[in-house]
RNA sequence: GCCCCCAUAGCUCAGUGGAUAGAGCGUUGCCCUCCGGAGGCAGAGGCACAGGUUCAAGUCCUGUUGGGGGUACCA
């Protein structure tokens, strides 16, 4: 499918160099062509306002410029005329052209603007990458559908997309997880204990359940056992609850990264290594970069061992970060930094990482740990999703994983439901903190822009199942009577090439969430106003329009698929 | 203190330096019960503040105010 924008580029470049071939503009090199579809319907298509950018450097009037630029623009079978409005050059698509598009459309089907931008290249998505300490909660939702959008919208973009989950399941935190899991074995078991109430053991109640059918598996077996037999049942158990979870919501993870195989294969210390002999690494009790202000930190019990240093100052960081503590154990942040390096070094073009944004400076240090190794940085694209603060009786809901009372990505679904957890979370700029209301979530479940947008599917799909009961075929239907209000909408189809294009390039999915309501918006007027089956309508009219209904309903499905979401059959 | 993100309609949010700033929900009035009314039409209602850059600023820069996150030898 011919992507509107490039094209009209295209055709103002080709101009430009004609203009100047036969000395109607002086000689440069054209600036970077920005075509877009103007606010105004009415003022055209598409518009480019490169005139009024020229007209300084140049030294003639933006309205002279554009009447120069439209005499040398060539022929283009989907441009009916351009013009020149006071400087803007003013782009009409041809309506022959644009009916035509209908056929283009139905040929494409559920490939329909899959574009090249990424043809041949790798791409990798890292998300939720939440350790198996607990069910999912709201906190990480959104990463999730975020990352998730964005392997959909890469896909489409012409990247080969794997979708990564990075964990570690070796820390402390898995063996509290174990010691929680063996209290409520124990407890399960009828002996009266306590699950101590502190930060080491977590409350939640699926440990229960856990508990429950572990007694049901293993009777009295493990009641000597230490920890380790049920950190690993928890975590088996863990992952399959997120698994499933995720899966509740199309998503599903190609590969699964232990942190641990990088201490395994040795990569964690060979990179310490190459850092060290990059110069990076000193050894200190002290940061080096604080003498200025030794009182600033209060002195840590282990500070009396040196610990490894990275100079992350030297690559534009504020202070220096630990890599290895002077117990001689690595801080998260060196395995973090040889997982990035492995990434690169499995030769993906583009490592796209979801992350929310307390790990704001994390991801710095890592990438500032990557650039030291002379690896690609500029590969690495990191997302940082801003926080979600959900909102319950009007006041904020505090989440706390190691407390019990959380709200998980599971109850979020319960109380509405999939697509519309889906569609809310993704329905805006990833940079923008957004408030999740549970009650108006629960309360308005019939009023959200996801069912508008679904209902939009249902009904053009209902208009085709009419057609089967009715017998009516758009074989042989004459597209030159496809209405105004029908090009309307494939004029909106056909600006979906771009949108996908810009969502790539930015990664920003939100554009697609958006781009879906404005379809919908356009098509429940349409649905009222152009009938297939209504009193009046002549049957070859009847045949155009369902065919162009055919095609709308692809855009349909194409665009939910980009979001994950479902495609009902009824409403 | 320093770093990052944000501030647009009553609410939740779009808006790629261009022309008259949009959507959903809510609200006011109307249409319709016709391919599934979870619909359609019409109205009211908005760029935090102050400078600057530009032919052109919601958009870029600086400052102010307000909100959120971070600033560990935690992960």
């Amino acid at each position: 499918m011919i992507q509107l924008p490039n094209a009209h580029a295209q055709l103002i470049q080709d101009a430009i160099r004609a203009a100047q071939t036969a000395g109607d503009l002086p000689d440069f090199d054209p600036p970077p062509i920005d075509i877009k579809p103007p606010r105004n319907p009415e003022q055209g298509d598409y518009a480019c306002a490169i005139a009024q950018r020229l007209a300084k450097p140049i030294g003639k009037k933006p309205a002279e410029i554009a009447d120069l630029i439209i005499k040398h623009l060539p022929k283009a079978p989907f441009l009916l005329h351009a013009e020149n409005v006071n400087g803007f050059i003013n782009f009409r698509l041809d309506e022959t052209w644009l009916r035509n598009q209908i056929d283009q459309i139905l040929i494409e089907g559920d490939h329909l603007f899959e574009l090249t931008l990424g043809a041949g290249k790798r791409a990798q998505v890292e998300f939720v990458s939440a350790n198996p300490t607990g069910p999912l909660h709201v906190g990480r939702s959104r990463g999730a559908m975020v990352g998730d959008a964005i392997a959909r919208i890469l896909e489409a973009a012409g990247y080969t997309v794997e979708r990564e989950y990075y964990f570690n399941n070796a820390g402390q935190q898995m063996k509290n997880l174990g010691n929680s899991l063996r209290v409520r074995y124990l407890q399960q078991l009828g002996q009266a204990i306590e699950l101590p109430n502190t930060e080491e053991f977590y409350q939640g109640e699926y440990l229960i359940d856990f508990a429950k059918a572990l007694v049901s598996e293993q009777g009295e077996a493990l009641v000597n056992a230490d920890w380790q037999p049920f950190k690993a049942y928890a975590e088996s158990q863990m992952f399959e609850m997120i698994k499933a979870t995720l899966a509740r919501v199309n998503i599903r993870h190609d590969h699964f990264f232990n942190e641990n195989s990088l201490y395994e294969s040795g990569a964690v210390w060979e990179t310490l290594r190459q850092l060290e002999a990059a110069g990076y690494i000193y050894e200190a009790v002290a940061r080096q970069t604080d003498i200025e202000e030794p009182m600033d930190e209060t002195p840590h019990s282990d500070e009396k061992a040196a610990a490894k240093w990275f100079r992350s100052t030297a690559l534009g960081d504020d202070k220096d970060r630990v890599l290895v503590k002077g117990n001689g154990e690595p801080t998260y942040t060196l395995p973090d930094i040889a997982y990035h390096m492995d990434k690169l070094a499995r030769g993906f073009d583009l490592a796209v990482n979801i992350l929310g944004a307390d790990h704001y400076v994390q991801h710095q240090v890592v990438k500032r740990g990557v650039q030291a190794l002379g690896g690609s940085a500029e590969k690495i694209r990191v997302i940082i999703i801003q926080m979600v603060k959900l909102i319950r009786d009007g006041r904020e809901y505090k989440i706390s994983t190691r407390k019990g009372t959380y709200e998980t990505l599971d109850d979020l679904i319960d109380m509405t439901s999939p697509d519309a957890v889906r569609y809310l979370l993704l329905a805006r700029s990833p940079d923008a903190q957004m408030n999740f209301d549970l009650d108006l979530a629960v309360k308005q479940s019939n009023e959200n822009p996801v069912y508008y947008i679904q209902y939009a599917y249902v009904r053009c799909n209902g208009i085709l199942r009419e057609a089967q009961i009715r017998h009516l075929s758009d074989q042989d239907a004459d597209l030159s009577l496809v209405g105004e209000e029908e090009l309307r909408f494939i004029r909106k189809i056909l600006t979906l090439g771009d949108e996908i294009e810009f969502a790539a390039q930015h990664i920003e999915p939100h554009k697609i969430a958006f781009f879906a309501l404005e379809l919908a918006t356009l098509f429940h007027p349409l649905y009222d106003k152009v009938r297939v089956f209504g009193e009046g309508v002549p049957e070859d009219v009847a045949k155009a329009r369902l065919r162009f209904y055919r095609a709308a309903l692809v855009t349909l499905r194409r665009v939910l698929a980009l979001l994950g979401m479902n495609l009902p059959d009824k409403m």
